[in-house]
DNA sequence: TCGAATAATATGTACATACATATTAAGTCA
DNA sequence: TGACTTAATATGTATGTACATATTATTCGA
């Protein structure tokens, strides 16, 4: 006998669903009842179950076809949301007193490697501002950014001397497209500097591209000091 | 005068809302009209704009509190999905041959710096597996797995030696939580000699741990050969 | 028997309505 | 003035109905 549960939110229809999950009534690659015959016996309407199940989806644990019904996926999850903060922020929230620096800033084409992924804009000068976020005084994270002055002309007004390009940015654009990229180096003559790593030492990096429509606003590498950890 | 969209859809409705970001009408930290006069100047229904604006908020795109109404978000989440797909479809999909070798297999506590993460079932012994998966024959990734077997008692019976502990866990188990964290290391003698590393060399790793319901499934690092990206 | 047309089916979406809930604003009384 | 109560308001959700769309299953003709 299945006893609806006392509450009829979508919410409660997910809760539901992942219980049977980890209980394993459902297994990966199991189809599960339709959302009508759900609806009927947990006592709502099919909209609801409708959204608690597409809710699921977004998450990754079901896969959905018209026709062909619901199943538990065979490939869960494999979605991992990583939040990318406003450094200054993410020093802050640790209690840590957030500092920063300038070290360069000019204009000049992007190198090779990265022009392009700016398409058309990136045939021009762009915006080059090289910065060293600090936490207690200590080395935090280099910035090392490129900014397309086709998308945001009112960015060649900023000295970025005392507010981070960074900040700027999030404060006067919207954006609607981002995408990361993480890698690791082994720290070289700038890292040294900047950071005040060892020479050699493995650094993370996060490079992170944003757009708004399809004009590219800025492309910029995130590398971290020693030991650091992006978390999802 | 406002014309409506020829389309009703909520997809035209966020289409629409992101025509205005993009075209700086609504800037990060502006309010923008409430779902009833939304849906009146474009000729739908509530549902469907609070659909629409549902969809970018969850993107992080706009910020939503009731009676505050809707703004444009100040902070854009920037939230980057990592796939986490199965290592032998990944290389697979490169079109190179895959390969899989496992080096090590055996019951052991995990270590002191892991073992709080599995909480009261990481007192026990837990199944460690370490393996490396090959591209064309090359050092692609070293797995360097720890397996919960009060979560998963098939797992002891299963040998790895040729399905790879990734793929047979996924195969058999759902999951309904993951967490990840990205960071780099300093190749040591374990990475020189089965990824083929040169010794110091600035590696990534991915370490993931994933559970049924409150029940930790395993943690896993994947650490992967020099020059590797990941992308959202 | 094979292929194309057609029916059947599960999810996807739109809408109107109603009510729930969080949060801010306004009002009231000591 | 200030604490507290009450109203106003925007989003959040549940429902029934209707139809759209993708995909599978079936039927039928050559």
């Amino acid at each position: 006998m299945t006893d609806a549960p006392a509450s009829h939110s979508w919410r409660s229809v997910r809760e539901e669903v992942l219980r049977r999950i980890a209980h394993e009534d459902w297994r990966p690659g199991d189809a599960i009842p339709n959302e009508a015959d759900l609806a009927a016996e947990l006592g709502c309407a099919r909209a609801t179950v409708n959204r608690a199940l597409r809710s699921l989806s977004d998450d990754g644990l079901l896969e959905r076809r018209r026709k062909g019904g619901t199943r538990i996926a065979r490939h869960p999850v494999g979605k991992a949301t990583v939040r990318i903060p406003i450094i200054r922020m993410e020093i802050e929230e640790r209690g840590a007193l957030y500092g920063y620096r300038l070290l360069d800033r000019r204009m000049e084409r992007a190198p090779d490697a990265l022009r392009p992924r700016f398409g058309p804009p990136g045939e021009g000068d762009l915006l080059h501002v090289i910065a060293v976020h600090l936490a207690d005084g200590r080395p935090y994270a280099l910035e090392n950014r490129w900014i397309v002055p086709e998308t945001v002309p009112d960015a060649l007004d900023q000295s970025f001397e005392d507010l981070a390009a960074n900040e700027w940015l999030v404060r006067h654009l919207p954006l609607t497209r981002a995408q990361s990229e993480f890698f690791a180096i082994n720290a070289t003559d700038r890292e040294t500097a900047a950071l005040g790593a060892a020479a050699g030492e493995a650094l993370i990096v996060h490079r992170r591209m944003t757009w708004l429509a399809e004009r590219p606003i800025t492309l910029v590498e995130m590398t971290f000091a020693k030991g650091h950890t992006l978390r999802t």
